[in-house]
DNA sequence: TGAATAGTGTCTGTCAGACAGTATATT
DNA sequence: AATATACTGTCTGACAGACACTATTCA
């Protein structure tokens, strides 16, 4: 018997046995920037535990389906977008897997990074799902200090803090920040994003020189609303900054 | 009724329903460093699927313990060294859950990095776990180009190939490669710790240069054996290089 | 003394940070 | 004209890369 035939009959013959088994849940940090602030959907918990609680987006993953899909497809569950006509990014942030960080089962859950492209002015609506009171845009530099008086279920609060860590310092060295705004943006408006998730202001001009050769020029204009110069459109692809830019108060 | 008895009752009443589950895996990606090369500690398998090729170590997620816990159980079980005494760096990779990934069942695993302190010339025994025809270590580098003539079983080539770009990345901007090496050790040790890593050659007095205000001086010297002048022996604290290591060839 | 290694000094080009100055638009 | 915004120019200090040089050990 070759090994080919080795391995079918293996196969064939496999039955599950009693291995430990958990259940699986995608997590979603939505953010999306407008007014100038880092936003992140929450929902309303409508049931035990940690109801009337906020926290983070998610569901089980379908025994067919890796968690990347799952998150993709409760996103659009919860919010209604697509992620197979608009540019949203979405990666993986990571596992959390504490014993008892769900007091109903043993619960793992895949956490997933996922940005919206807005206009910096309005937010796309988010619906509650299945168990939720209620679903909305919460300020996150807010909720991370505590001033909101709101906290969040689960192990979230700390998920979300993470999600935050690793999108401000992926900022540094990708120009991943573009895809929270459409597709063609002016560099203020990439500034702008970078203030609201640095939390922190950037010298204009200076942002300009180090940040126009990594985007790409689409030679055409904005049309000045506010008085004043208008301002060149830029469109990004993924790429690495070298040397990455530098946060103010990192050091 | 109050809110924490209607809690309390709900938890009681609670009976898990059909949710779909998985079985959950740790994986471990081992790296050290000895002669200048970066080492990855690989099994060979014992059983089907897969049998004969090599494949990361690691094991099942026990129903009280987190995935990291796991992974450090694994580690002792697998290499006979205790996570309690020795400065064993560990840390979380990612998730990898593609259905299909194991043709037996629907098994998700969380990857995790993990970097062994050598003194750079020989390397700590692994043994076979379960399931094992033989355990060793092999370069990470050649592995990845291929060279060997060896395949990994699963997706843990993948796997390795993001474990190296954690560890390569995350020098960039930090210690962390002091943990690849003893408790106290020279600068030049450091720098073959990033060639190695890096797979590409460093100026050794800019290295100096650059990393010694990174570093604790203990003050004392290691005794020459080669001829040459005796190195300070240095310690290292996790902390964060700012501005980063530019790393060759990356640009 | 000679070889090998550790560490420092020096020069140059690049770039970040600060900020002034210029250009182009709206009102 | 006044004002607001976009962008460029300029200066300075810091630092990376290259490499020469000195210092300290072993054989």
């Amino acid at each position: 018997m070759n090994e080919a035939n080795a391995e079918r009959d293996y196969l064939e013959s496999y039955r599950p046995g009693d291995y430990p088994s958990v259940a699986l849940t995608a997590d979603l940090v939505v953010f999306a920037v407008t007014g100038g602030v880092l936003r992140v959907a929450l929902v309303r918990r409508g049931a035990h535990p940690f109801k009337g609680r906020l926290a983070l987006p998610g569901g089980f993953v379908g025994p067919r389906e890796s968690a990347e899909a799952a998150a993709g497809r409760e996103l659009s569950e919860e919010t209604g977008l697509d992620l197979g006509t608009l540019p949203v990014h979405l990666e993986q942030l990571a596992t959390y897997s504490a014993p008892g960080r769900d007091p109903r089962m043993r619960v793992v859950s895949v956490a997933h990074l996922v940005l919206l492209a807005t206009d910096g002015t309005s937010l796309p609506a988010v619906s509650a799902g299945t168990d939720a009171a209620g679903a909305d845009w919460y300020p996150v530099h807010e909720m991370l200090a505590g001033s909101t008086g709101e906290s969040l279920a689960f192990d979230h609060l700390q998920i979300l803090a993470e999600g935050l860590q690793r999108l401000a310092g992926k900022m540094e060295y990708t120009t991943v920040a573009a895809r929270l705004l459409p597709g063609e943006f002016t560099l203020t408006q990439l500034r702008t994003v970078y203030e609201a998730v640095w939390n922190a202001p950037l010298a204009a001009g200076n942002f300009t020189r180090k940040m126009t050769p990594q985007l790409e020029d689409t030679g055409r204009k904005v049309r000045a609303s506010t008085g004043g110069a208008p301002a060149a459109l830029f469109t990004a692809s993924d790429r690495y900054i070298y040397p990455p830019l530098s946060r103010p108060g990192q050091e």
